[in-house]
RNA sequence: GCCGGGGUGGCGGAACUGCAAGACGCAAUGGACUCAAAAUCCAUCGAGCGCAAGCUCAUGAGGGUUGGACUCCCUCCCCCGGCACCA
């Protein structure tokens, strides 16, 4: 018997499958299908990372294994190669980022190809790719023509040390998300994409796509959904009212002044007397970083518009108006009326600045004794009053009270009753803003469209499409923090598409979600000239039926292109009988960590490098080790030492698959042990539990070494079979070595035969008062009267019952009987 | 602060809708084979008591429901992830 040289045999079998092409998906548009989908790279100089692996490796198992299962598979692959490092590492090197791309590219394929994986090669992309982007361009001018593209002057999240505007996503805790710099605001001109209006759509939908909970509630959390009222103050001797929106109308009466964002634009429309107080104070907010503002929430400040009253519409009282920074000017109109007695944060800085707090709820929750609720009561009115005084708002609804005609009405009642008297209206507001998709860099997708002095924007003709990036020498934004493309005079002076007359191109390039947003599409129909992809082929492979990637894009990623799905779907870019979801499950995996339980990182030293492992042992046992490591969704430390585990039980199947080839005997015994672990491999995989499916594997390994020439070949094919997802090398040479003919893995998924499982002997637990103590086998199925007869004639159980009364017998059938006494 | 997810041997982790806690793997210990080593194979491997059969305790802490709880309920502690002045 040769010894097991995995280095030899991967290559081979590599060799074989890319050169008959047995993974290429086929548009055989009358087969099931199956789309497994896995989120793919940013193609970095330092090459595929586990953490790929671990997604990959996965979706691996699950494409092979529906291959089998007769599906029609289509498991793509790409790069989605715009970005940052690369345009970074081009300032530094002055590398031409399109070459560090095929550079890295290359690596990253080579990698890939290495572990097996059953991607179709023919259709790979590259988001960089003119023919690519053409129809990533192409999709925002159909933006733009819908009115979902507009331009507007935003104070933007700036990175003084990358000189670039960053998305909100991309400033954690008020720093750069790549450099780690401090984050300034400036004002720029941006577009925008109108993802607002697709909330509820995005929202509602969640309910027909098969995504884990946790998932849905992090989308839901994001778009951020609340229902509430927009009520009208009208400012005393003035014709300007100030709206705001709350959604607690029914604690209207209890509004005691008004708050203002420093960015609000009636500031500078009132007349006031502490001008200069106030302008101050705008000034100091706005400069104001990130990490101050949520370091102060605790300590609220706030200057009063002196002079300036506003009228509470419900008791017609004049209220004084302030302006804080602890309002936001971004989310519902940039102000509010404060309710001291029922918020936290207005309570606070009533308390500070000595506001007026006015009662006007008594909550009625359990809890509450009954003689509290009595809004008619004058000392229960008195009590909470104290009460909210002393210790704090009360935040949740109940009675209202001290509120005229609505007092005794329960809040979720009188919310709506008092929006109507006060002619306010019902309101839905969005956490999540308005999309920002223009960078001021080089390296992505330029923007297709062209600044007219006469036309303003106009699109740039789909016949001129794609607007190819020039090539340049140097990467760096101009001081104002322009694109570099703003220097490329010959490329940005351009004739008006519409009127002929001078015009420039828009120098701004589109974010990296600009190419992930539809790749999945691409893949369908990756050459297609004419099209992003040929309806019909996206009619037969969409939905993507199965789509893996990391928790950290399950917000922004997948939200992003859900919306551009459905809007894609609104214009009839995608057949209408498709559904407006892309994805019909989405699963995530665990972040794979170092050895000493930290993130990888370059700086610590402590990357796992998947070619080393590879050549270390193999690509079956990388692959192995990875499904086996831990639970698939749950974040796990890399043990080399575990590795050895895997090599070691993929050395015993290779001896004990090549002493096989000349079994005697045909244990019925194994075969039984072989169906259950059919069963269980089957089912796991479907649930992502391959920990546990290898453990099957392992076991069933265990007991074949005891008689290894009992199982028949026929068995050892169906081994093979349910093996090969996991070591998709070592089972094909064992099948061709053992004369079974084609691919092991062209064959068909075996079935676990219930019939045989369920022969085995159980062993019934014997409990006397819960506890166990004696265990006896029995045949499936047996009744309660012949395990008893059975279980009783015991001398262990004999011993404990000597001298009780037994008063219950609990029997739960083919697992225990329990013996009350 | 709010929303999720978790705490099980020396380690990674198993345990179905409550029914033998610790599968499988790693590490460790003893043994076989060998001149020797590696590899492989066999055995042991949560804690305590016991010569043994066996008994008792044990799934973050405390309480509860149940014939029976890692699993269900209540209170608390700790860890991880997300959001964070969203009115």
């Amino acid at each position: 018997m040769a010894n097991y040289n995995p280095q030899r045999i991967e290559k081979k079998w590599q060799d074989k499958w890319e050169k008959l092409g047995i993974f290429q998906a086929r548009d055989k548009l009358k087969k099931a299908k199956f789309y497994v989908l896995v989120e793919f790279p940013y193609p970095s100089g330092e090459g595929l990372h586990v953490g790929h692996c671990r997604s990959y490796i996965a979706m691996d198992v699950l494409a092979r294994k529906r291959r089998m299962e007769g599906f029609n598979v289509l498991f793509p692959i790409g790069w989605d190669a715009f970005g940052l490092p690369t345009e970074n590492y081009a300032i530094k090197t002055g590398v031409a980022p399109s070459l560090a791309t095929q550079k890295n590219t290359d690596n990253f394929r080579r990698q890939a190809k290495r572990l097996g994986l059953s991607f179709d090669w023919k259709r790979e992309i590259n988001t960089t790719d003119p023919n690519y982007y053409k129809w990533t361009q192409w999709i925002f001018l159909q933006l733009f023509k819908e009115g979902l593209a507009y331009k507007k002057k935003l104070p933007v999240n700036w990175c003084p040390s990358c000189k670039i505007v960053l998305a909100n996503e991309e400033v954690i805790n008020g720093a750069c998300e790549r450099c780690g710099a401090k984050v300034t605001k400036i004002e720029k001109e941006q577009w925008l994409l109108r993802i607002t209006k697709y909330a509820d759509r995005l929202s509602d939908d969640l309910a027909k796509v098969d995504y884990p909970g946790k998932i849905k509630i992090l989308q839901k959390d994001w778009i951020g959904r609340s229902e509430g009222a927009e009520i009208e103050f009208p400012i005393k001797g003035s014709q300007e009212k100030i709206k705001v929106f709350t959604t607690r109308p029914d604690t209207l009466f209890g509004a005691t002044y008004l708050v203002l964002a420093p960015e609000h634009e009636l500031i500078s429309k009132l007349s006031f007397t502490n001008i200069n107080e106030i302008k101050t104070y705008i000034e100091k907010a706005k400069n104001k970083k990130e990490i101050e503002r949520i370091a102060l929430k605790k300590d609220k400040t706030g200057v009063e518009l002196k002079g300036v009253k506003a009228i509470n519409p419900a008791t017609k009282g004049e209220i004084p108006v302030w302006v804080a920074d602890y309002v936001l000017s971004h989310y519902g109109e940039g102000s509010i009326m404060s309710v001291p007695a029922h918020d936290e944060r207005d309570f606070q800085f009533a308390k500070k600045y000595g506001l007026i707090i006015e009662s006007v709820v008594i909550p009625s929750h359990k809890g509450v004794p009954r003689e509290f609720i009595d809004y008619k009561k004058k000392e229960t009115v008195e009590y909470w009053r104290n009460r909210i005084k002393l210790n704090g708002p009360v935040l949740i609804g109940g009675i209202v009270f001290n509120s005229g005609k609505f007092t005794g009405m329960p809040s979720e009642k009188a919310k709506w009753e008092i929006t109507k008297f006060v002619g306010g209206k019902r309101k839905t507001q969005y956490r999540f803003r308005d999309w920002i998709f223009s960078r001021q860099r080089y390296w992505g997708e330029p923007i297709p469209l062209i600044f007219c002095e006469k036309c303003s924007w106009v699109p740039v003709l789909e016949k001129d499409l794609p607007v190819r990036l020039p090539e340049i020498k140097d990467y760096k934004p101009t001081e104002k923090g322009e694109s570099p493309l703003a220097k490329v005079k010959n490329w940005v002076n351009v004739k008006c598409p519409s009127c002929r007359g001078q015009a420039k191109r828009e120098t701004d390039v589109m974010p990296n979600w600009a190419g992930s947003n539809w790749y999945y599409l691409r893949y369908c129909d990756p050459k297609n000239n004419r099209k992003l992809a040929d309806p019909k082929k996206i009619k037969y492979w969409l939905p993507v039926d199965w789509y893996n990637g990391g928790m950290e894009h399950v917000t922004l990623h997948l939200l992003y292109s859900r919306f551009i799905f459905k809007f894609l779907w609104d214009i009839g870019a995608i057949p209408k009988n498709l559904g407006s979801e892309p994805y019909k499950k989405r699963t995530a995996h665990g972040v794979i960590l170092g050895g000493d339980g930290v993130k990888m990182s370059k700086s610590r030293g402590n990357i796992i490098n998947p070619d080393k492992i590879v050549e270390q042992h193999s690509t079956d046992a990388m692959r192995l080790y990875t499904m086996f490591m831990g639970p698939f969704g749950e974040m796990i430390p890399w043990d080399m030492k575990g590795l050895i585990g895997a090599r070691r039980f993929l050395e015993k199947v290779w001896r004990l698959g090549n002493q096989a080839s000349n079994a005697k005997g045909n244990s019925l015994r194994l075969k039984k042990i072989l169906h259950k672990a059919i069963k269980k491999v089957s089912e796991d995989i479907e649930v992502l539990k391959f920990n546990t499916a290898i453990s099957t594997l392992m076991e069933f390994s265990n007991t074949w070494q005891q008689t290894p020439l009992d199982l028949s070949k026929e068995d050892l094919k169906d081994f093979l079979k349910i093996l090969s997802p996991f070591a998709p090398h070592l089972t094909e040479e064992l099948w061709e070595k053992s004369g079974f003919t084609g691919f092991c893995c062209q064959q068909k998924w075996p079935k676990a035969d219930l019939k045989l499982i369920r022969e085995e002997k159980i062993n019934l637990i014997i409990q006397i008062n819960g506890k166990v103590r004696d265990k006896i086998e029995i045949n499936p199925g047996i009744s309660q009267k012949e395990a008893e007869n059975a279980v009783l004639k015991r001398e262990r159980v004999k011993k404990w019952l000597a001298g009780k009364k037994i008063k219950k017998i609990i029997f739960v059938p083919e697992k225990l009987i329990n013996i009350v006494v």
